[in-house]
DNA sequence: CCTTTTTTGTTGTAAAAACAACAGGCTTGT
DNA sequence: ACAAGCCTGTTGTTTTTACAACAAAAAAGG
C-alpha cells in the first residue's frame, strides 16, 4: 500500500493531506488493495457496492451491454482517479455496468461507511477526507447536470450555443479557449464532427461568432 | 422554523430523523429561513453559493439563459426537494444558472461546512445527516450518469434500447412497468413524441418487443 | 351514460443530421 | 526540407428526425 501513497496523495479524495497524514489514515479507512490482471473484471452487472474506489495503477473500463447485446463504453478511469461512490447508497440498486481491467491493474478499496462515520480516536484529517469526498462527488454532479443541458438540446447548432455560451459564463469573457478540438467537442455534444464542424462555420458566417482552432468569441 | 418540521423530516436529507431530533439540529447546522415572492430570485447566474438549500413552501425553477438569449428550464423545485449541493465545492466556480421563484416560496438554507464538519457537541444524529446527503447526492450522480447514457445515443431507437434495456435491469426482470406515459419518456430521452411512438411501434413490428401502455416486455 | 379531455398511434412532408469521401493546412518527427 | 499523420473544413447523398395534423382509443368527469 506504501507504494501507492504518492499516487493517492494526488487523488482529490485526499487532496491537501501529505503522505504520512493519508499513511496514518489508510487503517482507520479500512482500505483494501486488489489487483487485477488485464481483462479480469472489477465489478459485474448486478453486484452491490459498499466501497469507493481508487484506481492506483493501469486503465478500467466501465461499459454497459444492453440486453440485446450493443456494448457501450460509459467511461474510462485512469490512475488517481475514483470510482464507485455513485453505487454505494443502500437505495441504489445493483450495479447496471461492468468495470474491466484493459491494463494490468491495481484498485485500492476504502470502506464508505468507515469514511462517513468518523472514528472515535478522531484522526485528525478524517473530516478532511469527508469534505474532499463531498467536494469531488458535487463536482462531478456539477459537470454531469451541465452536460446534461448540453446534449439535451434538439439541434447541432442549440447543443453548440448551449456549450459555447457556458463556456463563455465559465471563463466570464466572450472570448475563451476551450479544451476540445473538434473531434472531441463532437464526442462530448454527442454529433458527428462533420456536421458540427459545418453548422460551427454556418454561425460564423451568420455572424454568431468566431473562432480559429479552440480560440472562441461571441458576437 | 419549526412550521416546516413535518416537511423537513420526510426531505432525503434528515430521512430517518424524528421531527424532535432535526429540531435540536437546526441550530447546530445554523439552519437560516428565506422566503421569497412569486418572481423573486433565490440565485443569479454568477453568485457564488455556501449553503445546501430546501424547499419547503412554494415552486421554484431552475433556468439557464445563454449568450443570444435562449431560456432553457433545467429543472423544477418542489417542497421537500433539496438544491444547491453541487455548487458548494470551493472550485466549483460561479452558479450559471438562475433559481426564480414561480410561487410564493420558502428556502431554508444550511451552511454545508456546519453539515460536514461534525460539531464537537457531537449531536448525537448528525452523522446521519451527513450520510443522507451523501447518498442523496450519491443517488442524483447515478441519476445522471444513466440518464446521459440514455440521450448521448444517436438515433431514437437506441436510446429507448438504451433506456429500456436499464429499465429491465433495474426491474430484474425482461417484463417491466416504467414510470412515464409517451410524452413522458419522449420528453425524458429528448426526442420528438410522435417520431419516438413511431420507432416504438416498428420495434415492436420486427419483434423486438412488446408494449402495452407502459408496461413493457423485451424479446 | 355521454361528453370532454388526454393519450397514443399514424401518416406525409420538410428539415436536419449522419455518413462518406476528400482536400488543404498544420504538426511532428526524421 | 520532406514525408507521414492528424486536424479541420467542405460537399453531396442517404437516412433519420422533427413537425404538423389527424384519427382512434382510453380516461376522466359530470
Amino acid at each position: 500500500m506504501k507504494k501507492y501513497l504518492s499516487i493517492l496523495k494526488k487523488t482529490k479524495l485526499f487532496s491537501g493531506l501529505s503522505e504520512t497524514d493519508i499513511s496514518s489514515m489508510l487503517s482507520c479507512l479500512d482500505a483494501k488493495l486488489f489487483s487485477y490482471k488485464n481483462g479480469d473484471y472489477v465489478f459485474r452487472q448486478g453486484e452491490h457496492l459498499s466501497n469507493i474506489c481508487v484506481l492506483v495503477e493501469g486503465k478500467l473500463l466501465i461499459q454497459n451491454d444492453d440486453y440485446w447485446g450493443n456494448r457501450t463504453i460509459i467511461n474510462n478511469i485512469s490512475i488517481g482517479e475514483m470510482f464507485g461512490e455513485a453505487y454505494v447508497a443502500p437505495e441504489s440498486g445493483a450495479l447496471l455496468n461492468d468495470v474491466v481491467a484493459v491494463e494490468d491493474s491495481v484498485v485500492i478499496f476504502f470502506d464508505f461507511k468507515k469514511i462517513l462515520t468518523v472514528c472515535s480516536s478522531a484522526c485528525r484529517f478524517h473530516s478532511m477526507v469527508v469534505q474532499n469526498l463531498f467536494f469531488a462527488i458535487s463536482e462531478k454532479n456539477k459537470k454531469l447536470v451541465q452536460k446534461l443541458g448540453h446534449i439535451s438540446k434538439r439541434s447541432t447548432r442549440e447543443k453548440l450555443m448551449s456549450y459555447l455560451s457556458e463556456e463563455s459564463k465559465k471563463q466570464n469573457s466572450l472570448s475563451f479557449t476551450i479544451p476540445f478540438n473538434r473531434q472531441q467537442l463532437a464526442d462530448f455534444l454527442s454529433v458527428d464532427r462533420s456536421a458540427m464542424s459545418n453548422e460551427l462555420c454556418k454561425m460564423r458566417d451568420e455572424g454568431l461568432l468566431v473562432f480559429e482552432k479552440n480560440q472562441f468569441r461571441l458576437l
